[in-house]
RNA sequence: GCCGGGGUAGCUCAGUGGUAGAGCAGCGCAUUCGUAAUGCGCGGGCCAGGAGUUCAAAUCUCCUCCCCGGCUCCA
């Protein structure tokens, strides 16, 4: 089945679970109940929300459904019968009242009618295998200020092998949750009591994180960008020209009072700092383009209920970067960008991308001049880069359109990391200007970028994609030396000044404890690789070698696995028994 | 922030009104071991916090904080 059959197939499903609640529960009013991406879902107003009992009825309820396999039959109404078959459906008529044409259709399974566009499966019985997987809540419409329903997810295959995969893969999923799992093997934490969504990077996260810090610095060095470190807070004149008290004050912490009066805020984002530091002196357009680049830590005060492990935090490190241009230079910067981009992410094995790119918005700030020539220079720069995108009509933000990449990790699942957006009100309201060729003032453009996000998303990111299981050049203990007994300290000492001396991150396993144990607790701490010592190898003056998850690669002599490690930390992907 | 479900040892969890429990982890002792758990012993809790009901509260009620599943929002 491709798609939209898959589509139609859950459309369905989310009727029958729709039918099923109505015979159990008639009391119920129908919101909506499309098919989404994967599977599909209900929405229903009901005084008492579902319990996991009632969804074992319903469960029951919609075997029988099938089981009785109604023909599933499309019929059309005019308005006005439509209103009198859905007079006790209050959020139906609601949607009715949207609908412009004259007559509307509906699907009839059984004793169940729904007002419905579909199309749909032609009989109940058609859908196989199924299974409803939570109950949550949502707005009537998404909005907060209307009710709120009762949302039951499900999902549903013809086969049962593709149910039990889906299955599995969601119980994959939750094993490598990076808020579990991260935790598990030491490399961060959360402390709740002390500040939610504030994250302590502890010191196997911390040496993750100096890796992909020296790393990213490194790229843009070398892709003629400038680093720059600017304040975490600065007076709150700042942030009043910046326009954030106006339009962000309810995401910012409050601001600090010194001296009596005056205020200082903390910053939720870096660009107004590098502003400063751009208005510091009267620029030239042979300077630019100027490329500046920051992780610059911010703090945004978040909603509690928004918070979710590292993926959404109160206090975070943007991988920040502005470019100060003409507008005539944006599509060569652009393509620099993407360019960079495609290599960061490549390097940490996300090789699968989705690409966005965001129209101007219904309202938007800058001439439609320059809006038309930023999105041309956008799309110019997709197309010479050769990237499949997807536009998303008006969703740019108010001060300019953006490009959107989201990357798919190894369970295919999408992510939000980069975001490239043209800017044209900070120049305009900070006043930038550089001297051009005929010594005129002119305004310049800033594009903003993050390629990471941020390094606490992208972290969050990076676990579930490894499953914590680290390529060498990022694993924070590369190389655990086990040394049989006491008796082989001496030897195991030896190995590990060698390979210290080599910047290997290394340490030895000096417990009392049994090979076995030792080997258990270095696999669960997801060491990359594991140097046993022993009688044999002292005398050969060897090392046996086991590789996580992969179990003994053999015997090698000291200088031999330096330089396959070497290697492998080179390519900074994994290397296996074929590419040693 | 909203709706629902939760919070008991470092972790996973049992305990529904009457003296706080288990496994793992930790510590100590013994064991000196060849590819995923050696044995014995010991410590460890303001039962998220506060208020109330009761002779008596981990357990019942209320408030607050935090977590989880979603909604909304976003890096």
């Amino acid at each position: 089945m491709n798609k939209d059959e898959m589509k139609i197939y859950w459309h369905t499903s989310s009727h029958i679970l729709a039918q099923a609640v109505k015979r159990l529960y008639p009391e119920t009013k129908l919101g909506i109940g499309p098919a989404i991406e994967e599977g599909f879902y209900y929405d229903f107003y009901r005084e008492i929300p579902f319990t996991p009992q009632d969804i074992e009825k319903i469960t029951t309820e919609m075997e029988k459904i099938i089981k009785e396999n109604f023909p599933v039959e499309k019929i059309e109404y005019d308005k006005q019968n439509a209103e009198e078959i859905l007079k006790d459906e209050k959020f139906k008529l609601e949607i009715l009242k949207e609908i412009p044409d004259e007559k509307v259709s509906f699907y009839r399974q059984g004793e169940f009618i729904d007002l419905c566009k579909g199309p749909h499966l032609s009989y109940t019985g058609k859908i196989k295998f199924f299974k409803l997987l939570s109950i949550s809540s949502s707005y009537w419409k998404g909005n907060e200020k209307n009710p709120s329903m009762q949302r039951i997810y499900g999902i549903s295959f013809p086969e049962k092998k593709d149910l039990n995969e889906y299955l599995q893969r969601i119980e994959e999923a939750k094993s490598r949750d990076h808020r579990i799992l991260g935790p598990k093997i030491g490399l961060f934490s959360l402390q709740q009591e002390f500040g939610p969504g504030l994250v302590f990077w502890h010191p196997k996260g911390a040496i993750i994180r100096k890796i992909i810090e020296d790393f990213w610095k490194d790229i843009h060095l070398e892709n003629g960008y400038q680093l720059l470190y600017t304040p975490h807070i600065a007076n709150i004149k700042l942030w009043e020209m910046s326009g954030h008290i106006e339009f962000y004050k309810e995401n910012m912490y409050p601001p600090i009072e010194i001296d009596e009066k005056i205020l200082y805020q903390l910053k939720p984002m870096n660009c107004p700092f590098h502003i400063l530091i751009y208005q510091d002196t009267v620029r030239s357009y042979r300077e630019l383009p100027l490329r500046w680049a920051e992780l610059g830590t911010v703090y945004r005060l978040e909603k509690i209920g928004v918070l979710h492990g590292l993926l959404r935090v109160r206090g975070f490190t943007q991988d920040d970067a502005h470019i100060f241009c003409r507008v005539e230079q944006i599509e060569e910067e652009i393509m620099k960008i993407l360019q960079l981009v495609l290599f960061f992410l490549k390097s940490f094995g996300f090789d699968k991308y989705e690409v966005f790119l965001s129209t101007r918005p219904d309202k938007f700030v800058g001439s439609i001049e320059n809006w038309e020539k930023a999105t041309n220079a956008l799309t110019q720069a997709l197309k010479k880069k050769d990237f499949q995108y997807q536009i998303d009509p008006g969703e740019g933000v108010f001060y300019g359109p953006k490009i959107d990449i989201k990357v798919r990790d190894c369970l295919n699942r999408l992510w939000q990391c980069t975001t490239i957006q043209v800017d044209f009100n900070i120049p305009e309201r900070f006043n930038l200007r550089f001297v051009n060729e005929k010594n005129e003032f002119e305004q310049p453009i800033m594009i903003h970028r993050a390629i990471m996000g941020s390094l606490e998303r992208f972290f969050g990111i990076l676990i579930e994609h490894y499953n914590g299981n680290f390529p060498l050049w990022l694993a924070p203990v590369q190389i655990k030396i086990l040394p049989i007994s006491e008796t082989f300290f001496e030897y195991g000492e030896k190995i590990l000044k060698i390979l210290q001396k080599e910047k290997f991150r290394v340490r030895m396993d000096t417990s009392q404890e049994k090979l076995n144990k030792k080997i258990k607790i270095a696999e669960e701490e997801k060491i990359s690789y594991i140097f046993i010592v022993g009688e044999k190898e002292e005398k050969e003056n060897t090392i046996a070698v086991r590789k996580h998850g992969k179990g003994m690669l053999g015997t090698f002599t000291i200088e031999d696995i330096i330089n396959i490690l070497k290697k492998e930390i080179n390519t900074r992907v994994y290397l296996d028994e074929n590419n040693l």
